[in-house]
DNA sequence: AAGGCAAAAAGTGCATGCAATTGCCTCTGG
DNA sequence: CCAGAGGCAATTGCATGCACTTTTTGCCTT
């Protein structure tokens, strides 16, 4: 979990299984309550099935995947009461990762935040999705780091990363860029004054925003999943 | 396999070996920095490496064990910033499902919520540490589930169990049986009022103050491990 | 006596094989 | 036509085996 190779390319068959599927299913290309078929897999990468097995295990673990004994392994179907509990959760975590790096993060990183953050209103103007997304990223992992907590940093990257697939298509709202923009902007301000309790609050209510936006699309992914593996 | 597997309820042998190693890390029998020696345990548990080599891999994925490719598993080793974190997110934790659990727990939850405490002050004046540890992690998991949120209910046990083994020696302090449970007393009222702000800080402040009594102990297990495996 | 190197030992990583379980399909009796 | 039993194919769970990596040991050199 708060392994160090996390831009390193992995050792072992295993890690890289795990990385595969586990981006497989965060990226949305494989979907809720789809089958994963070991021997498929297996034949998929090109290894047996042992390391295959690990990997479900694994993910079985980080909560990806749900395995039910001589019964296979599935895509982790996320009902909507824990959809909901995973932004309430998510907005909760963003929260306190604000409020603490207002209270904690170096000159540098406040420097580096707020330079990234007004770059990145180029693509709000530019309309650029795709990059847009790339700066959000970066800007939320820096309000993780920024906290100076390393649990609390991997507890929020992991919660994050199971809500991925469910927050994919909220730019696809119209203004959306211009208004997550503006609530960064909140966010950025409240840090810069070092004011912990506004920032945990325009934190709170960033992901509240995009968690709603979110709920309609969720609601979309309905229908049974029918689709190759890889 | 010889035996059959009747001992221990429930699902695969490899959920057995988790549980059964996980439960010797988290109980502190086996200590952060142990190897763990795939072909001793397979002997000691009387399966073969193949469930050892799974569950070492779930248990990693879950931080409680650290793998080094090639190199074989040990009990993961958390470094005092690290633990200090983990206290640190605890303290958050606990402050969320407080002040979730002050503003949506049903009466029949308050109710019992109130009368185990109620009970618990028994133990105190027995001074029963052994019960009280009972009464108090009831406790604390009634607060967990009163939050009605999966997620974080999900995030806090995982949180506690890994400070497991630093919390244990926490009630060999004198008088800390009834200072933990004036604490508890604050909680629980202001829970009772709906007071979800009083809530959110008792709570963060009964950990915060477990954490201090605790890092008194943790800085004891210093010296390097040799003990059998089981 | 200390250091370095090579071979052996130990241990990990993955593939393969087989037993056990599940799910499906068919067949039969009602 | 349907319900249930029985058998078969597909799939999972675990054991075993072998290749490869790391660690240790013991010998040789300086």
């Amino acid at each position: 979990m708060s392994g160090k190779r996390s831009l390193i390319r992995s050792g072992t068959t295993v890690d890289q299984m795990v990385r595969a599927i586990g981006d497989r299913i965060v990226t949305g290309y494989l979907r809720p309550g789809e089958k994963l078929d070991e021997a498929s897999l297996a034949a998929r990468f090109d290894v047996s099935r042992t390391p295959v097995r690990e990997a479900l295990g694994q993910l079985s673990a980080m909560g990806l995947v749900e395995r039910r004994p001589n019964r296979g392994a599935i895509v982790a179907v996320v009902t909507q009461d824990h959809l909901a509990s995973m932004f309430e959760s998510m907005a909760e975590l963003e929260a306190i990762c604000a409020r603490f790096s207002a209270e904690r993060m170096t000159s540098s990183e406040r420097r580096a935040l707020e330079i990234e953050h007004q770059a990145s209103s180029r693509m709000v103007r530019l309309g650029a999705e795709e990059d847009y997304e790339y700066f959000n990223t970066e800007f939320h992992s820096r309000l993780y780091r920024g906290a100076h907590n390393t649990h609390i940093h991997d507890l929020t990257v992991m919660t994050r990363s199971r809500l991925a697939p469910f927050r994919r298509a909220q730019f696809m709202l119209p203004g959306r860029l211009a208004k997550s923009w503006q609530e960064h902007d909140l966010i950025v301000t409240a840090i810069m004054r070092g004011d912990s309790v506004a920032a945990g609050k325009a934190a709170r209510d960033h992901v509240s925003i995009v968690s709603e936006a979110s709920a309609v699309f969720a609601a979309d992914d309905r229908q049974p999943i029918r689709r190759d593996v890889a």
